[in-house]
RNA sequence: GGGUGGUUAGCUCAGUUGGUUAGAGCGCCGGUCUCACAUACCGGAGGUCACAGGUUCGAAUCCUGUACCGCCCACCA
């Protein structure tokens, strides 16, 4: 036997970063365009620049890998594509942070010092992530790394922009859009989220001019009372008997006085408020709408920052608004205070509690304010209905499936891309206005004078939202526009694996930029896996303090651990919930794991002599029951896991193995042939644990790595991670192996179930006499079953002598175990009682059955068979317990 | 309001097209430091599959309804 020296315990951190290493240098994670192998490509949902890894990376990342893992030892030319996003909002929000630590703003630096100070703090923090990726092994082809604002992918967004900027697609929109205070910018209608929020409805008499309703005025419900200011319409719904009278009328705004109209219009809901609703046009979006229908003037009453006061002249209609007592108040603030100037003026109805959906910026959490203002749009329509068709001519799908319909219907009631944003940090949009002739255009490079006047030129001093440029993602990485060689060979790429929140904002988006530039939709399949979440079921966040580091998990359990916890933590689709107060509850279980398989290579490394005989050497009639039965099991555990894997089922393709190297090779084929040591056991063993390190390194790579470049017969250089994928060998499955050993695993079982119920000193042996017409399976295994059964020796036939206890097995084999010492003659007989009546109460259930006429004439012949079968077995086992019952002299 | 997912053991979840006695991990109880592993081994307890109907020879599985939880979408002021 040859040496071998491994401590008892795997220990995850002295072997990662090696193992990564040796990965990365041996080149297996690079694709290659001349490789003869069919592509398969994946691209990474590129994480925010200044991310570091947590929980949802966790699971998205080792998802993709197990996937990347899979198809590249299938033997597929795999390209995993890396990269960051530069993040437009949420990066220029952490370094304004910075900025208000230091007392200043970025109005303070200036556009070009702010934007430079964000490129410097991205270089020095940014892409932690990727190295972060590393740790828990991700396979991503590191030569390919993007960033979407580098000047390759710039490139790609401007030629894009200006693309759809000669076909009509982008236009220039005077409208409502969602602003956020704080930010102080545009954002379109994914990036204003719903929340539900419990305000209050108020209700506000507006005086009537003349003085003519019931009560000289007319009640209107808001929850936005200092938006009155900027009111200039109130309107009606011209089927409501309620209002219809006032319509034409004329009422006065409360506290200021101005006067406005009352009209009639349909948008107004019935059923809602008090039938009158105030129209402020410049801050709401349907009243907007309204406002456009009926020729409004569209007051702005607020500053970008939220503060009342009048805007501009431009939109002011009457003049001045927003009274001096009011002026430069918080929104919020002003509420209270018009509240309070309403009850004193008397024109304060009634406030009641309401709940309602209030929108709120998806980065600072700020509530928006809905503002007039001037924004570039993408023109949807043309792009969402190509999206459309793909996806019901079967060119994408999604799983798993329910999404589709989400999906669907989001392109069918598709609304323009607002996609200004008024912030620095993105790329700038190339619109350019000539200072003189006030002609305006988009450009592919930065003009130094106009073209048609040759005037002075502006540029628009927005940016564009920061999807824009990861819609294009899938090609603009591959160097689109540009024909290269990795445009060709990795475009259109496979699998794109990210959670359902951004469906919207990425995936439908690159599905279409996909189809509108390249006429293809950019992956087939689209894998949705759910979000991470406390034991609460609350989103795992740090501002909620629920979030679990997965550095941490790395360094106390082993990235393995943290993979096992992902793949094999959540069904398809499923949300992953951890406790992040219990670490070990969550993590151990991936560990041991690992720990398991390091104790198998240990077991195996001190059995196995140097040359091991292959396999397929080994003749057939050399084989043992249980040589025969795991390689059965291991090849049944290749074909499971195989199709589990190829449907995205990888939780269960990882159950499948864990319960076969640990379950079936390792409690039970190890165990049964630690007695028989042989070379067609070191064959069946070396194979078996092959096949299974192999299935399993897509899930576990680290520790399965680590022991296959231990085990005998390694050629030098050679990595699992590059290795084939294991497949059907000539070797079938065998049923017939798979029954008997069946047989003689409950066998065992049974005999330690008395061994405990009798509680027999550990060391004590028994011996069993066995009565069965399967006798020659058990034959075959005697020396396996006395040993693991703790026998001195096993009977097979012949009749029992003396007393002992008694067990009977599924086929209606009886076992006699004789028990030293005297045993307790009341508990057995209880123990035969209990087992019989349950045996008979299921067998009275079964015959009733099977005298079923409609059941025997109905049910599939099989069925019957195996049901007939199973009542003759349960009949026997119920007439062996009878028989011993009486032998014993139960009552 | 529309869409969509869920409710199975104390906890987190599996359960393929309806068909043996509904499973796993963790936890729990009892026993073992057995020469690969106590991060282990052996044995065990624990479920009227949310509820009510229906279809069927047969339902955790299919249909209808109810209750509760969740997510997505939506201009109810």
């Amino acid at each position: 036997m040859p040496e071998f020296s491994l401590p008892p315990q795997y220990d995850a951190s002295t072997v990662e970063s090696a193992l990564y290493k040796r990965w990365v240098d041996a080149g297996i994670f690079t694709a290659h365009v001349d490789s003869p192998k069919k592509p398969y490509v994946i691209v990474i949902p590129p994480p925010n620049v200044t991310a570091v890894l947590h929980m949802g990376h966790g699971l998205n990342d080792t998802l993709q890998d197990a996937i990347i893992r899979f198809e590249r030892m299938r033997g597929r030319e795999t390209l995993w594509l890396p990269g960051t996003d530069h993040a437009g909002i949420a990066t220029q929000n952490v370094v304004e942070k910075q900025l208000a630590a230091e007392g200043k703003t970025r109005f303070d630096l200036g556009r070009e010092a702010f934007v430079q100070r964000v490129a410097g703090f991205v270089s020095e923090t940014g892409a932690v992530i990727l190295d972060q990726l590393k740790t828990i092994g991700c396979s991503c082809d590191w030569s390919r790394t993007r960033y979407t604002l580098s000047p390759e992918l710039s490139r790609a967004v401007r030629e894009v922009f200006v693309r759809m900027w000669e076909e009509g697609l982008i236009y220039r929109g005077h409208r409502v859009i969602h602003w956020c205070p704080r930010c102080l910018t545009a954002l379109s209608d994914e990036e204003a989220e719903f929340h539900e929020t419990s305000g209050n409805l108020y209700y506000i008499h507006y005086p009537l001019t003349h003085g003519s309703g019931q009560d000289g005025h007319v009640t209107v419900a808001t929850t936005r009372p200092e938006t009155l200011f900027g009111d200039t319409a109130i309107v009606v719904n011209p089927e409501d008997p309620r209002g219809r009278p006032f319509v034409g009328k004329t009422a006065k705004l409360p506290i200021t006085g101005l006067e406005i109209p009352i009209l009639a219009d349909d948008s107004v809901d019935k059923e809602f408020g008090t039938g009158f609703v105030k129209v402020t046009p410049a801050h709401d979006a349907n009243d907007f709408e309204v406002g456009m229908r009926h020729k409004l003037a569209m007051p702005l009453i607020m500053t970008e920052d939220a503060k009342m006061g009048d805007v501009g002249k431009r939109e002011s209609g009457n003049g001045k608004r927003v009274p001096k007592e009011i002026e430069g108040l918080d929104r919020f603030e002003a509420r209270k205070k018009v509240v309070k100037m309403l009850e004193a003026q008397g024109l304060l109805a009634k406030v009641e509690s309401h709940q309602h959906a209030v929108r709120r910026c998806y980065r600072c959490d700020s509530i928006v304010e809905p503002r007039l203002s001037d924004q570039w749009f993408v023109k949807m329509k043309p792009l969402a209905e190509p999206a459309l068709a793909a996806f019901r001519k079967g060119e994408v799908r999604f799983v798993p499936e329910r999404w589709e319909t989400t999906y669907v219907q989001w392109l069918e009631g598709i609304r323009d891309w607002n996609i200004s944003r008024q912030l620095w940090w993105g790329h700038r949009i190339p619109v350019f206005t000539c200072t003189k002739c006030k002609h305006e255009w988009a450009d592919r490079v930065d003009p130094t004078s106009c073209p048609t006047c040759g005037g002075g030129v502006t540029q628009d001093p927005d940016v564009l939202d920061t999807w824009f440029s990861s819609w294009l993602w899938p090609f603009s990485t591959l160097g689109w526009p540009e024909q290269t060689v990795d445009l060709k060979h990795f475009y259109p790429g496979h699998t794109l694996v990210t959670a359902p929140e951004i469906l919207f904002f990425w995936v439908a988006r690159m599905i279409m930029s996909g189809l509108h530039f390249l006429k293809q939709v950019p992956f087939n399949t689209v894998y949705l896996h759910g979000t991470v979440r406390d034991t609460k079921h609350r989103k795992m966040s740090k501002s909620l303090g629920n979030g679990i580091d997965p550095l941490d998990v790395v360094r106390l359990y082993g990235a393995d651990a943290l993979r096992w916890t992902a793949i094999a933590g959540v069904s398809i689709g499923s949300d992953l919930i951890l406790d992040h107060e219990d670490l070990e509850a969550t993590f151990a279980p991936g560990r041991n794991f690992a720990n398991k398989l390091w104790n198998i290579g240990r077991f195996i490394l001190s059995q196995l002599p140097e040359q091991v005989p292959a396999i397929e050497s080994i003749g057939r009639k050399t084989l043992t029951l249980a040589d025969r039965w795991i390689l059965s099991r291991c090849q049944a555990t290749i074909d499971a896991a195989t199709k589990a894997n190829e449907q995205f089922r990888l939780d269960e393709a990882a159950k499948l193995c864990y319960e076969f190297v640990w379950g079936d090779l390792a409690d039970w084929y190890l165990e049964s042939a630690k007695g028989r040591m042989g070379p067609a056991a070191y064959a069946v063993l070396a194979h078996c644990f092959d096949v299974g390190l192999r299935l399993l390194h897509p899930d576990v790579p680290f520790i399965t790595e680590e022991l296959w470049q231990k085990l005998p017969g390694r050629k030098p250089g050679a990595l699992l991670a590059g290795a084939a994928w294991p497949v059907a060998s000539a070797k079938a499955r065998d049923a017939e192996a798979d029954l008997a050993f069946g047989r003689v695993q409950e066998l065992i079982t049974a005999i330690r179930s008395i061994r405990a119920e009798y509680r027999i000193a550990p060391k004590t042996k028994l011996s069993a006499v066995l009565n069965s017409k399967h006798a020659d399976a058990y034959a075959a295994e005697t020396e396996s079953i006395t040993r693991l059964a703790g026998l001195e020796n096993l009977s097979i036939g012949g009749s029992a002598a003396g007393v002992g206890a008694h067990a009977v097995l599924k086929d209606g084999s009886d076992v006699f175990v004789a028990l030293t010492g005297s045993i307790d003659v009341a508990q057995e007989c209880k123990r035969l009682t209990t087992d019989r009546d349950r045996l008979d109460k299921q067998l009275a259930g079964l015959s009733a059955k099977l005298s079923n006429e409609s059941f025997v004439s109905r049910a599939p012949a099989d069925v019957v068979a195996r049901e007939r079968e199973k009542e003759q077995a349960w009949r026997a086992q119920v007439r062996a317990l009878n028989d011993k019952l009486k032998a014993l002299g139960c009552a």
